[in-house]
DNA sequence: CCGAATCCGCAGTGATACTG
DNA sequence: CAGTATCACTGCGGATTCGG
């Protein structure tokens, strides 16, 4: 509970005080992708002890990052959720995880691809400018593997799990490989793409998601 | 030695197997405004154990972030200096740094500002399209502060330590407060800036490091 | 002096078990 | 489902020592 400090008034010491624990930046990743329970992030984050999350939720809420909610009605129990200064951390979850994509090389052996890393990769690689005014929902499936993208009005709200509404086009994979967004582009651009729905939105989907280097 | 991984497929979790254990950033930071050798670390980061220093730096070196120098001819002994792979990463310790920025409050008792942390705000908040065709280099100095900025014909490399070259402007404050750059700007908009050299360089200097949201 | 290696005590972490 | 409790272990902080 007691974070140690690194005595130096700076912008990034204070923040690696803050989220700079071991665990810490991939709950808020998770969490980036919208409200989940203590289990979902258990499930989410293999190899996390219990105590461990605890701790770091309790001191993310401390901080004013993270809140506790009550989840609404059909289902029940404890939601976390960012903060609004929460969510103000994304441009540097982002940014990292842009040069670490840079040094990921391939795939160890174990190693998986969470869903909620595809959900910040696609944050990542989309160009507002080329979305500007536009309004539709993608579902992507592959095997382990359900996000959802929301373009409304331009702006845009990616998470893992089902779209919250029901999607204009449902996009399904079988890729041989991990379910990375890049391998996912290829093989949509290669045709190897089961689809759903307006079929149009395949296009419009690849000129949003072009990957200027962050893919 | 052994870096204990997060078994997943993701640039975060990769970037913080690299970066992401205690002190890693804050050595990459100082790194960031130019080469060092270790005790100069050791003096940027009080607090910091040698044997974990020591080990830090053969993780970076290791990894391809950071190479062991033999210093010129002057001095004498081994310098670290950031990689091509390791000056990547600037924009990610910049932009978690504006974060932190917004967090910082009031400097908690003992704090201090390193050299290296003014040198990363100003790269932080230059404005480049400001700076467009121009060059010149400033030295700032306060109390247990010297800090440069050189732009050549509109690049920005900043650093700790007096310039490398002859400053065209050295501007010379005696704060009250911590010598944070927003201290020092202030200061400066206020004239309580002791200036040597091309006095119109102020508002120049002004102009192009004005900051946006990150100071 | 620079650049560490070594040793020790302790806090933070990992794994498992258990509870409201 | 949402954690707490316990305990072994490892990495960290602090100090000292040591070779170039």
């Amino acid at each position: 509970m007691t974070n140690r400090d690194f005595g130096q008034y700076c912008g990034l010491a204070r923040a690696l005080e803050l989220v700079g624990e071991r665990w810490t930046m991939l709950i808020v990743r998770d969490l980036l992708a919208g409200p989940r329970r203590f289990t979902d992030l258990l499930d989410g984050l293999p190899g996390i002890p219990t105590n461990v999350l605890s701790t770091r939720l309790k001191e993310l809420e401390a901080s004013g990052i993270v809140e506790r909610q009550v989840a609404p009605s059909p289902q029940r129990g404890v939601l976390y959720a960012m903060t609004e200064m929460g969510e103000a951390l994304q441009p540097a979850i982002i940014t990292l995880a842009v040069w670490g994509n840079s040094q990921l090389g391939e795939p160890r052996p174990g190693e998986f691809v969470p869903a909620t890393t595809v959900a910040m990769t696609m944050r990542a690689t989309f160009d507002s400018t080329a979305a500007e005014g536009l309004t539709a929902t993608w579902e992507l499936r592959a095997p382990d593997l359900i996000v959802h993208a929301q373009v409304i009005d331009g702006a845009l709200r990616t998470g893992d799990g089902p779209a919250p509404v029901k999607p204009d086009l449902v996009m399904t994979f079988k890729p041989d490989d991990l379910p990375t967004f890049r391998a996912l582009i290829q093989a949509a651009k290669g045709g190897l793409v089961e689809l759903e729905g307006r079929q149009r939105l395949l296009a419009t989907f690849l000129r949003i998601f072009a990957p200027k280097q962050a893919a």
